[in-house]
Order: structure tokens, then C-alpha cells, then sequence
DNA sequence: GTCTATACTTCGATAGAC
DNA sequence: GTCTATCGAAGTATAGAC
């Protein structure tokens, strides 16, 4: 079994990432990697193996890398704001992979670290925001949290297949909710 | 081509729908249906070209059952809280077909028509009940429904995964809007 | 530690016989 | 309408070469 610094193990995992990206999980087969890499296929299953077990290392490996851009930008002055613009756009690659955690049991354990991992650092940040500024909310940070979450997964995902109805509406008040939270800590009603 | 009106067809997307349920999309395979049928596999070929093409079905098939409870759900007195616990049961499955949706064409006309009819059904739905009271609502119902099924899908998916932060105070201020809009049209904050 | 050869099983799909 | 035969591709496991 490879060691965990090896070069081939780097790029077996870079070029999944990609993959998974650009057609999805299930167009990740040991095959089309070795293909990409001019590798023999059973090297992929060396360092990993199984196809599930390099799923895990690419989520962990993405889900660091968007960490580390997610708390720079949550340290700007509207970090509600930016939970919302983050929510809008890696939602399509994340959706996948917690579909897959719903019935793989490695894969599930990897998706709720980094769920939860995410919903900690988007509260403490809203936290930090409001006591700052000496704000008193109206709803508990982390509601606020899973709200904007939510619905700007909602979007993203219907954006993406199609759907659109209502859409127009739900972000009218979305900014709505953005500007007063920025100002006095609250989601207030149109 | 198998006909519509098949026995064998029908049995056919029965099965693939319990299949579904029980250990997901990646599941469904001709030869679990043929052995659970009693078929031979290629027969699942002859009624569905592809195995894609049977999910289709058994999206429509499924989709049109829950409509109709759905429906006579709704026309109680409480529609708000009616989307709420739908969308905190079925939520399993649809997300796995929402998400084969975002890379399979044929699946994806199926699910956004789904998407599509579904929130023309609930948004009626709170229409009406906000006319019959004469009521005038703080926020379009559209987005109303927009923001319960979003918070419950969420909800629902990090349950199944074992994620719970941030739960308990969410549902507290769910259970406050469902009580609100029942009463007067709004959604109001803590 | 790194990689290769080989084999087993399952899968989707097709062409064609009955 | 139903079944046979067959294809290529996929995931996985083991034994062993360098």
C-alpha cells in the first residue's frame, strides 16, 4: 500500500478532483485516471484500494483548500454575505458526494467532518461579526448559518437543472436579509 | 419495445422503486431486477433500453403517488406545515435522483418537471389559504415555499448523515413561522 | 517501497433466433 | 414478446517482479 507522500498518490488524487468536476463521481474509474496519467490501472488500486477510498482523499483534499480560501474571506465585513456567494457556487460537486455519503458508509464519515468543520467556522465567524459591532441578533447565528445555506443550495442546484420558478422572489428577499443582518443583526421580513 | 400497458413493465418500476428506496440509484441493475422477478436479465433491456430510462419511470411512477396524497394533504388548514413534514420524509430519495439529475439528461427533464410542478402545487396551495382568510401575506407565498422546503431538505440530509448542529434552534424558529404564517400571512422573526 | 500480471465477477448494451 | 449469445468495460483481489 503506497505511502502517503508519494508523488503518483498526489496526482491520482489532483486528477480525480478534476474529474469529478468536470462529469462526476461515477465517471471516476481506475481505468480513465491511469489513462489521464499513462499509468497502469492497478496503481490506482495501490494507493487506494478502492475507488471509494480515493473519493475520500479527494473530498478531504478539496474540502481543505476551500476551507482555507472560506475563513479568509469570512474575516471581510459581511460574512453572512459571503456564506451566500460561497453557497451559490461549489454547491453542484458537493451536492454529488453527499448523495454518495447517503449509502457509503467512508465517504458519509468524510462529508459530516467537513459539514459540520464548515457550519462551526460560518457561526463562530457570524459571532465574531455581531459582537464586534455590539450587535444583539434576532436569531441564533448558527439558524442564520443554515439558513442562507440552505437556500442558496436550493438555488444553485435548480439553477443548475433547470428550474427556476420563484427564484426571482426568494433572492429579492434574500438581499433584503443580507443588508439588515449586515446592519443590526437581524433577518427582518419585506 | 415493450408496450405501456405491460405487466412485466409495471413490476418492472415497482421493484426498481423499492430498490431505489432501499439501496439507492447505484442499485438498480437488470440482473437484481431479473432475480427478484424471476426474468431473465435481458427482459429489463426490452422494456428499457437503458437502465437510465428506467428511473425515468420509476420517477414519474413515484412522483405521481405522492402527488396525489400531497394534494389532499394541502387542502387542510395548515399548507405551510404540510410542505414542512413532506419535505422532512421523501427527502432521501429525490436528492439521490437530484443528483443522477445533474449529469443525465433524461433524468434531468423528469426531475425538473417534478421540481417545477411541485412548487406551482404548494404555492397555489398557500395562495388559497392566505384568500380564504383574507389574509395579505409579508412575503410571496412562492418564496414561503421556497424557504420551508429548503430548511427541511437540509435538515432532512444532515440527519440522515449524522450532522445535528444547529438543529435544535432552527426547527424552534421553524415552528415559529409555520405558527405566524397560519395565522397572519407573515414570517416573522424571534 | 513501487509497480505489474493475471484472474474473477458484475455490469450495460446489442444483434438476432424463436 | 421472450430468450440466447456475446461484447466491452468496470471494480476488486492476489501473487509476484523489480
Amino acid at each position: 500500500m503506497g505511502v502517503e507522500s508519494s508523488e503518483t498518490r498526489a496526482q491520482l488524487i489532483e486528477a480525480a478532483g478534476k474529474l469529478v468536476r468536470k462529469e462526476g463521481c461515477a465517471a471516476v474509474s481506475a481505468r480513465r485516471l491511469a489513462e489521464k496519467l499513462g499509468l497502469k490501472r492497478q496503481i490506482v488500486h495501490y494507493y487506494f484500494s478502492t475507488i471509494e477510498d480515493l473519493l475520500v482523499a479527494v473530498i478531504r483534499h478539496e474540502s481543505e483548500e476551500v476551507r482555507e480560501r472560506f475563513v479568509q474571506a469570512l474575516a471581510t465585513d459581511e460574512p453572512l454575505r459571503v456564506i451566500w456567494e460561497l453557497g451559490n457556487r461549489v454547491t453542484v460537486t458537493i451536492f454529488e458526494f453527499t448523495a454518495l455519503a447517503l449509502r457509503r458508509k467512508a465517504i458519509q464519515a468524510e462529508i459530516r467532518r467537513y459539514m459540520a468543520e464548515f457550519r462551526r467556522i460560518e457561526t463562530a465567524a457570524l459571532v465574531r461579526y455581531l459582537e464586534l459591532r455590539g450587535i444583539k441578533p434576532t436569531m441564533p447565528p448558527v439558524a442564520s448559518a443554515i439558513l442562507i445555506n440552505s437556500i442558496a443550495h436550493t438555488l444553485a442546484v435548480e439553477r443548475a437543472l433547470g428550474v427556476s420558478e420563484g427564484h426571482t422572489e426568494m433572492k429579492a428577499i434574500i438581499e433584503d436579509w443580507l443588508r439588515t443582518f449586515a446592519e443590526r443583526g437581524a433577518l427582518s421580513m419585506p
